[in-house]
DNA sequence: TTATTATTGTATCATTATGTTACAATAATA
DNA sequence: TATTATTGTAACATAATGATACAATAATAA
C-alpha cells in the first residue's frame, strides 16, 4: 500500500517497456515531464461545479490529471482521463491552455503523500520532477457522473467553483483560465448544452448562461435569440412545476 | 559537420547536465518527446506569409521549431525560437493547440537530415521518436524581420500562405490550423496590428482584415468600426501616393 | 368552482449596430 | 485648370439587440 507501490503496479499494467524504475516515467510507460490537467464543469442547482480530487490523509485536493502513454494520442489521454473520473464516454473536451513555467513545479504535495503513505519518499522519483501540463476542460451532464476515485487521490467529489478548497501547485489557475476559455466560446461554439440532460427549459439555459458568464441576461432578448439559432427542438410541456404556466422543453439538435 | 555533430555542440552549449548521449534529448538539456513549433505571419504586398525553414540539401521545408530547457519556462522557448528566427524580441506569441497524435510521428525527414549531412543516422537519436508538439502563432511586422536559418535548417524564407510548399510531418494542417486560431481572436483581441508596421493607413488595415478573414468588407462600415473602438491614433497624412486625396496614417494605441 | 399567483411565450417599441449608397474633399497627373 | 482615383464621412436602410408590456396558463387556495 506505499505510494511507490501503487505507482509500479500502475506502471507494471500500463508500460510495455522493460527495466521500470522509479526515477523514469518511461519506465512506466508515460511521456516523461508531460501531464494532462481536466477541468470537468457540472452544473448543478443553478451552480457551476467541478470536479476536485482528494487524497485524504493530507487533505490535499488537486484537478484530475494523469499521464500521457508513449504511444497514446495526448487527446485520448485527456479522454482516458475524463472518462475514469466520471464514468461517462463521449465528453465534450477541449483543449485551452499549456501551463508551462518553470515556477509551477512544486513537488511538496507529492512529498507529502509519499510520506504519509509511509514509503520513504526516494527524491528522485519521476513523479517529483517539473511537469509541463496541457490543461482540458471537460463539460458534462452532472447529473450522469459518477465521480470516481484515482490510484493517487482516494476521493473524488463535486465542488461549487465559488468555494473551491485551497489546490495544489498552480490548479486554482488553472480551473480560471479554463473558465475564461469556457466563457469566450460559450457563444460561438454553442457547448453550453453539454453541460444541462438531453431536455430542459429556457430558464435552465438561461441560468446556465447567466451562471457561466456571471451577469444577467434579459429574458425576452435570451429567448429570442435562442430560437432564432434553430437549434432547438420542442419536446414537450413540463407539468406540476409551480402555480403558474407549465414550460416548454427543449432539445439541442445540431442544424 | 555532420548532422550528429551539429546537435552535440548545440547540447553542449545549451546542456548544464553530464554525459549526454544521442539517444537521450536530456542528455542535451531538452525535455524529451516535445517540441515547438512557431507559425510565424507577416504581412506583405497584401498577402500573409509564414517563416519556413528548409535543409537545402534534401529541399524539406518545415515550421521553426524547437525544444524546451530543462530549467525553461514553456512561453519563453516560444519567444526564443521566434526571436532567433526573426532577429526581433517582443514578438505578439500565442499558443493555440497541442499537436500530441501519435500518427504525426514521422522520422523520415530527419532520417534524410542525417544521410544528406553523411552521417550513419542512430535508429535510438532522440530528434527520431516521437514528439507532442506546441503550436504558438507569431505576428510580426515583416519590415523589421530578418530571417535566420537554424542549427538544422540552413535556410529561413517567407512563403505566400496560398502557395506552401509541401512541409514536413503535420505542418501543412499546423498553418491552417493557426490560421483558423488568427482568424478567430481578430476582432475579439485586436491582434492584426502587430502585422502591420507603427503607421498604416485604413485601407491597409482593411486589406488586412480582408485577407486574414478572406473575404471583401465594406469600406465605410470598417473604418467607422475602427475609429469607433478609440484605439487608433491619426498621426498624420500620408502623400505622394497617387492622384487621389492623401490618407491619413493611424497608429495603436491601446485605450 | 373560481380567484389568485407566478412564470412563460411572445408582441411591441426603442435603441444600437451594421449594411449600403452617395458625395464632397483632395493629391497627383495631364 | 481639368481630370482622376481614392479618401473621409454623411445619410439612409436594414438587422440585431435592449426593454417593456401583456395575455396564456398550471398549480394552489378560497
Amino acid at each position: 500500500m506505499a505510494f511507490s507501490n501503487l505507482f509500479e503496479a500502475a506502471g507494471k499494467i500500463m508500460s510495455n517497456t522493460n527495466n521500470p524504475t522509479e526515477s523514469s516515467s518511461e519506465g512506466f510507460g508515460f511521456i516523461p515531464h508531460l501531464a494532462i490537467d481536466a477541468v470537468i464543469f457540472g452544473f448543478h442547482n443553478n451552480q457551476l461545479k467541478v470536479l476536485l480530487m482528494q487524497y485524504s490523509k493530507t487533505c490535499l485536493h488537486a484537478l484530475p490529471g494523469g499521464f500521457v502513454l508513449l504511444t497514446e494520442n495526448l487527446n485520448d489521454a485527456a479522454k482516458r482521463v475524463a472518462t475514469e473520473r466520471t464514468g461517462l464516454s463521449n465528453i465534450y473536451l477541449e483543449q485551452f491552455y499549456v501551463f508551462g513555467d518553470v515556477a509551477r513545479h512544486d513537488p511538496t504535495p507529492f512529498i507529502s503523500f509519499m510520506e504519509a503513505d509511509g514509503s520513504a519518499h526516494n527524491p528522485g522519483h519521476w513523479l517529483l520532477q517539473r511537469f509541463i501540463s496541457v490543461g482540458y476542460f471537460g463539460l458534462v451532464d452532472f447529473t450522469l457522473v459518477t465521480p470516481t476515485p484515482d490510484k493517487i487521490f482516494d476521493s473524488c467529489d463535486w465542488y461549487h467553483l465559488d468555494a473551491l478548497p485551497p489546490l495544489i501547485q498552480d490548479h486554482t489557475a488553472i480551473v480560471h483560465k479554463a473558465l475564461q476559455a469556457l466563457r469566450a466560446m460559450l457563444d460561438d461554439k454553442l457547448i453550453g448544452f453539454n453541460l444541462l440532460p438531453r431536455d430542459f427549459t429556457m430558464s435552465e439555459l438561461q441560468s446556465l448562461y447567466e451562471t457561466i458568464l456571471d451577469k444577467k441576461l434579459l429574458r425576452p432578448a435570451f429567448q429570442r435569440k435562442m430560437l432564432g439559432l434553430s437549434i432547438l427542438e420542442r419536446v414537450a410541456k413540463k407539468f406540476s412545476g409551480g402555480a403558474h404556466k407549465a414550460p416548454y422543453l427543449y432539445r439541442f439538435v445540431s442544424k
